[in-house]
This record gives structure tokens, sequence and C-alpha cells, in this order.
DNA sequence: GATGAATGAGTATTCATTCAT
DNA sequence: CATGAATGAATACTCATTCAT
């Protein structure tokens, strides 16, 4: 047996690494993040305490590493084309990816909202992933500072842009902050369902109809 | 030099349980359940930990004691009439009141929301409060056991009537998802806004225009 | 009413104090001395904390005064005449004494084994009763200080003189050995014997019948 | 810098188990096992408290692990052919195995004293290790469940059988009882001694020249 | 790289004792 | 005399992290 190459090596560091990330991710979605213990990790990956703080220098880097594996996840797959400009094909694909991520990915949101919900965990968090403060940050923290991330401001656009179409009165921050909301419980509630039901699809073509 | 007397010190005990069960709410709904310690709660409180375990034998009791008594309240506010019949004033009523009580309780609804996203607790906190599994139950749990309680089912009743004002093909299951999804999503976001905008009261009636 | 004489006082707090030390001890024998709290001694002494306080200035004080209360009634009871001789009837006596106020006295004889089978309290508790070392506290306590207590020197003087009516070989010390070993098994069951069944009787009288 | 082998690890665990249960045993006996804390122990043993809580996972369960190992040492030593029946030799061999087996572990008959007279502790314990009631649990704990345990049986035998060869009117009950008081007796006194004197032997032959 | 024994700071909880009333 | 709210030191137990092998 010819000894590894570095290459190999590599390899193998990156399994164990995703091995530790996943059992973490399903232990702290499940039964939290407090109260699941390294030991336990450990435990259930099938390796020591000791290798797991060679791969990562903290519980709370393990954390981080995961939810970062995730966001960076989530953010290939919008906007695909960067341009900044949200088509209808593109805002149905939005909602469709972030549904159908959900399914694919159900212990990293339940794990994602337990944080979200927890408040001096959240404001550290949104600051990382959503930039500074924008409309769509405000609705999480009620900060008004007027940068705009470019995701926040697509939507925006999208919604301003259906003015034109829509009938006088039209107010599209209100549309915006309606399909929000409606889309975040759907998904809040989804994530914590074990299994779809018959008006799973209805929902989420209904939510498309509605803010297309 | 005498003793006090009992009504004395009863005032005294609710005095201090209320103090206690703010203090710790407040800090169970910023730094979350586990993060809270004791000793925490009792600095802040300006009283020693023993005086806390006078009060509540655990620190899990103390969880509960807050719960129960928010709960208590929210029950007490709503369906007023206890007909099992909701009215469109009553429909419209629940959202006003569900949404002032929020407002009122942020702290309890941080909390209330934090409980709900952990898997273990979950399953037993909407056993208690709920009653067995219902179909606005079965949104959160997936159970599909066929009991109504009284709650879910007028909820039920109330879209379903509404299927005989509404075009042929309205789904009033499909609507009444629709609903709760959009109403869960505006509490959920609301409970963690600091201070309502001009948009908030916009909302609210733009959720009763179309929900009632 | 006439306000209470000193006296009526007096009789007052001896019942008090009676009353605490009774359900102090039941509880001590029954649960052990660090399980059993001051609060559930008042609780089911019918008072509150602080009014035991004002009885016995600690919990420890309240374990000494019990063991002075019986062990001065145990001292009242035997060596009837004190003139440091002891006849067959007040050998006798002495065991029947004895095991018939473990039967009226069980809770006392439970705790007070416990406390004797603790190495630290045992040494300090032999001293305050059994004064300085003897042949019987060696038989506890292994020390072989040659001052003995008059009671422990009646003993032995009793089994000594029967050395003149026994055969030759006969060994006072074995025999006084023996006794007491037997005495002490019969004692210490059947201070935790609840009834005492048809040997309890058939027993003590074949002790007498071979050691008087 | 390879890690070390199961087997390596196997007998540092058993020895620092050992060395636990060792000084938990010598403080539990002298100081009793309210009044010995962990921190004791671990101090003692020269570790941490938390490398304790690594091999038992309660004080409880220390003090279990330190019952169950002495008195699996005691059952290999008694009865060594278990066939059930008793021969003189037997007996004998018995009684100066359990005296000897006191002498070498003073601590643990002490302690084992000390449990068995808190009420509370007893009944459990008795139900452990001498199986349902019988004769000589009888003696112990005044229940008379008719089942017999083979140990008890065996010694009633024993002393059924002398009844051939004994004088009429010969009670083989009251016989038992006497021999069990007197060793019962002679094993408490035994176990606080912390030397043996010159009548140590002389005892013991004289208890079997009575009652083999 | 890999292991798990070992550490110690931290946490919930208990309870004898005090003291204002 | 009498009460029980209040205290705080002590105690069992947990767990992230380190480190010798």
């Amino acid at each position: 047996m010819s000894p590894r190459t570095p290459q190999q090596l590599e390899v193998i560091r990156e399994e164990k690494k995703t091995l530790i990330m996943d059992t973490a991710l399903k232990h702290f979605a499940n039964e939290g993040y407090h109260n699941t213990t390294i030991s336990h990790i450990a435990k259930y990956a099938g390796i020591s305490k000791g290798l797991l703080y060679n791969y990562f220098k903290s519980k709370e880097e393990l954390l981080n590493a995961i939810i970062n594996r995730s966001m960076a996840d989530i953010f290939t797959h919008f906007d695909p084309d960067h341009d900044g400009y949200l088509t209808e094909d593109e805002f149905e694909f939005f909602i469709r990816t972030l549904v159908a991520h959900i399914r694919e990915n159900l212990s990293f949101w339940r794990l994602f909202y337990q944080l979200l919900l927890q408040k001096d965990v959240r404001e550290q968090f949104l600051r990382s992933y959503l930039g500074p403060a924008n409309s769509i940050r405000k609705i999480y923290t009620n900060n008004n500072n007027s940068l705009l991330s470019v995701f926040g401001k697509m939507m925006q656009d999208y919604f301003t842009r259906k003015k034109a179409i829509k009938p006088a009165g039209y107010d599209p921050v209100l549309d915006l902050n309606m399909f929000i909301y409606t889309l975040e419980g759907f998904t809040i509630v989804n994530a914590y369902l074990d299994e779809v039901d018959e008006y799973y699809d209805k929902t989420i073509n209904m939510i498309i109809e509605l803010y297309k």
C-alpha cells in the first residue's frame, strides 16, 4: 500500500468534515444547539472528541461552518444570472427553489429558524448574511439604514415594476410585505413538516399566482 | 412585632412571583432559555437564588409558569361568546386581538416561537395547548388525527361558509392555509420588531380584507 | 383572659420543646439525620422554622437535646440502688429493662445505632456517655485506658463472681464478651423489628438463662 | 504518538475505578455517605471531579458499585460447593470466612452497617441481596413471606438436623436465633475495632463451639 | 491523524440559618 | 411568642476543551 497523496488526504479531510457537520446539523436541529454535546456528535459521527477539535477549533466554529456551507449553497441557487434584474420566471424560480431547498435541507432550516429567533444571535446573523440593513432586513431587525442589498433591491424593483400593470392605488411595498409574510409563514411551517401533503403544491402555486 | 397577616404574605408572594417571572421572561426571550442562568435572573430581579427556588421548584417549572400565565391570558381574549360560531366581526376581532397581544407581550411571543421551533419541545407544547390533533395542529405537527378542537373547527367552518359567496372552484382549505401562513409570517416577523412602522396597520387591514 | 403565669409559660415552653424533639426524632430515625430538613420537622410539628430556632439554636443542638433526654432516661432506669454491686435480680432487671426501653423507644434506638456506626460521631458520643475508656467502651472503641466506669466495673465484677460457681477454666472476660455480643445483636435486630414475634420473649429468657 | 491500545485504556480505566471506589469507600465508612462530598473524594483520590463522573454517573451509582463489588466478593466465598447442604465443616468455614472478611474489609462493613440501619435504604438493600423474604430476612425486616432463600434454608436445615443429637426440648429456631444474634453482635462490634485483641480468636472459637 | 482520559469553570439546586414584621 | 420570606454557602453534576500517548 503506497502512502496516500496529498490530494487523497485532502479528500479524506473533506469527507470527515462533511460527516461531522452533517451529524452536528442533524442533532443541532432536532435537539437544539445547547442540548447537543460535542461528545454526542462525536459518538454519532463515529469519531473521537479529539478528532473533532482537529477539524473545528470550537463548538461555535462548527456551528458557523454549518451555517456558512448552507448559506453559500443558497446564494449559488438564487438570482442565477446576477444581472440585478428579476424576471417573472426568475421570481417563480426563486420561490420554487427556496421551498425545494427547504424540503431537501429540513435540518438546516430548522436550525436556521432557531438561531434567527434568538435575539442576540439574530442581529449578528443578519448582519453577516444580508449585509447592512435594507428593506428586507428592516422587516427582521427594524433598522432603517438606507443601503439596500442587491437581493432586497431586486425584490423591491420587481414589485415596483408591477405597479404599471396594476390598478391605481396599488402599493408595491404593501404587496411586497404581504408576499414576504406569506412566504415566511409557509416556509417556517413547511420546515417543520416531516412530509408534505396534497395542499403543498397547491399552496406554492397559489403564492406564485398571487404575487408573481 | 407581630407576624405579617396571611393577606400581607399573599401580596408579597404574588409580587415576587410576578417580578421573577417578568425578569425571567425578558431574559429567556432575548438570550434564550438555556443561555439564561438562574443566577442571572436572580441578579436582575434583585433577589437571591435561594428565594427564586422558594417560589419555583425548578428552572423548568418557572418556564412553565410563564407559559401558562400568558396562555391563560390569550385564551380569555379569544372567542368571546364561546358559541362555537365565528362571525365576520369576531374573525376580525380575533386578528386584531392577536396582533395587539403580540405587541404588548413581545417577550412572551419571542419565547413562544423559540420553544415552538425546537422539535422536542414542540410536540409536547402543542399537545398541551391545542388539544388533540386537528387541522391547524396538523399544519404544525403533520399528524392527521381527525378530532378537531373547537378553535380549529370554528376556523374551518368560517372558511367553509365563505364558499357560498365565492366563485366556483373556491377551495376553503387552501384559503384557510393561505390565511394561516400569512398570519403566521406576519406575527412572527411582528414579534421581532421593536417598533411598528407605517405599514403595520396597513398590513393588518390587508390581511383582514383578503381573508375576512 | 388573664395573662398566663410564668409557670404556665414554662409548661407551654416544655410542651413545645417536647413536640419538636419527638417530631425530629421520628424523622431522624426513619429518614436519617441528614435527610431530614428543618423545614420538614417544623412542618410536621405544626410550627414555623423560626420558632424552632427559638427553642434550639441549631440543628445539631436539637440532635444533642434528643440524645441527652433519652440517655438521661436510660441512666435513671438502670442500677437502681447505685451501690455499685449487681445482684442476680438486678442483672435480670437490667436486661429486661433494656429490651423494654428499646421497644418503647424504637425511634431513639434506631437513631442511636445510626450515630454509633458513624466513626467520627462515635468517638465523641462514647466519650460523652460512657466516660473515659473502660472495658465495655474498649469493645466499642479499642482504647485500653484502664479507668473503668462504674457501670462497666459492675458488670465485670458480676461475671468475675460467677467464677466461684462455674467449672474450672471458666473465663469471666470471655463470658462477658459473649454476653455483650449476644445482647448487642439482639438489641440491634430488635430495634428494627416493627413488631415482636413469638420468639421475642423466649430469646430474652434464654439470654438471661445463659448469662445470669 | 499513536493512541493507547484498547488494552491500555482498559487497564487505566480499571485502575482509576478501583482508586475512586477505594477512596470513596474509606470516606463513606468513616464520615458517612452524606457527609462525604464528591469534591472530597476527588481530592483524596488525586483526580478532578469531572473524571469521577467519567466513571460513575452519580454519587449513588458510585455507592452501588462499591456495594456490588463487595457483595460479589462475599458471595464467591460462602457455600463453596453450592449443594445446598451445610456440613459441620462448612458451618465453621462460614463463620471463619465471615469474620476474616470483615477484618480485611473494615471500611466496607462499616458502610454496610450504616446503610442497613437506615430504615429507607434497608428494605431495598435486603431485597436486592437476600432475595425475597425468608426466615433470616424476617429477623431484619419482620416480613413473614414464606419463600426461603437457599442460604437461609440451609442454615435452618443445619439447626433442624441438630435436633437429633440434642436433648428433648431443643428448639432449633431459638438456637438459630441465638446464634444469629451472637454472630451479629460480634461482627458489628468487630467491624468497629481497629485492631483485634487477645479475646478475638477465643470468642470466635467459643461461638463455633456453642453453635456448630 | 486519532484517541479518550483528564480538567475545571460553570450551573441548577438544597437547606440551615437569619431577620423584619 | 411566632411567622415565613430571604439569604448564601455548599453540593452534585455537566460539558467544552486540552493533551499525553
